[in-house]
DNA sequence: ATGGTAGGCCTCCTA
């Protein structure tokens, strides 16, 4: 079996490369964040048309996560217990749709978007750390629940998790994505017992997930790895491959992200 | 030279 995340930074202005890129790259399951849609505007039919079932949450022009899949779609749920709620100031606060997670091909799948953080000490940056936080809390409670469960955590979680995962740390110092609290908060999911079992295949120096549209940072290799697939203990040991599509990222109407493939037994 | 790109409900917000 054949799963990947994906930030497709909008499913519609995409929709044309996410069909070539399914037939390209015959995943089973793909995760997608930034889906930028709603459920009625999500390019349902057109993966249906592929032989893809499709889970969409979305409710604004927006964030939005989404699972495709092909080998069976089940017990779909839209956000986690404990999600944090955000809201401009003087507005009321709404729980964003920024997590989704089905259970395809005997494993529990979870597309997530973690929030950006925008700048250190925004209101965002500490919703972001409150976010990470009752991930953790939940996702430890299913693998109490059941410590053989085949769980995969995918998607952007918009951290880079050591200085190597960025192309000049020093470009970042004092922006988000490379502080202690967020690389903490990446650390705690590991210790709950969640492993990054995509880095051990891409282990090259300068390997990244996303590179920002300006100034030729894609072409300059200017990026970062904020992407990932955190297996539990049983998907763990049941992953034989990794590789993120860096030519995905290529030409004219590219996603900012590469999508991140992971391959298991059965 | 303090910019630049690309998405969205598009002259502002988000990333």
């Amino acid at each position: 079996m054949r799963f990947a995340t994906w930030n497709v930074n909008s499913v519609r202005a995409r929709t044309d490369r996410l069909l070539a890129w399914l037939q390209r790259s015959e995943v089973d399951v793909v995760a997608l964040q930034e889906t930028k849609s709603t459920d009625a505007t999500f390019p349902a039919t057109a993966l249906s048309a592929l032989g893809y079932e499709t889970a969409h949450h979305g409710v604004s022009q927006w964030n939005g996560v989404a699972i495709v899949s092909r080998v069976g779609l089940d017990d779909v749920q839209r956000g986690f217990a404990g999600q944090p709620a955000f809201g401009a100031p003087d507005t009321t606060p709404a729980v964003e749709a920024r997590a989704l997670g089905a259970t395809c091909g005997g494993v529990r799948i979870w597309s997530l978007y973690v929030p950006h953080g925008r700048a250190v000490g925004d209101p965002h940056y500490d919703y972001k750390l409150a976010w990470l936080e009752a991930l953790r809390t939940d996702a430890a409670g299913w693998l109490a629940a059941d410590p053989q469960a085949r769980i995969a955590l995918t998607g952007d979680f918009n951290i880079a998790p050591t200085d190597a995962d960025v192309y000049d740390v020093a470009a970042f110092e004092g922006h988000t994505h490379i502080t202690a609290p967020e690389r903490a908060a990446f650390r705690a999911l590991d210790d709950a017992g969640y492993r990054d079992v995509v880095r051990p295949f891409t282990d090259a120096p300068r390997t990244y997930t996303y590179w920002d549209y300006q100034q030729l940072r894609f072409q300059k290799n200017r990026g970062m790895r904020i992407d990932f697939a955190l297996c539990s203990p049983a998907l763990a040991t049941a992953v034989t491959g990794a590789r993120i599509d860096r030519d995905e990222r290529k030409g004219k109407g590219a996603s900012d992200h590469a999508p991140v493939i992971v391959e298991i037994d059965s």
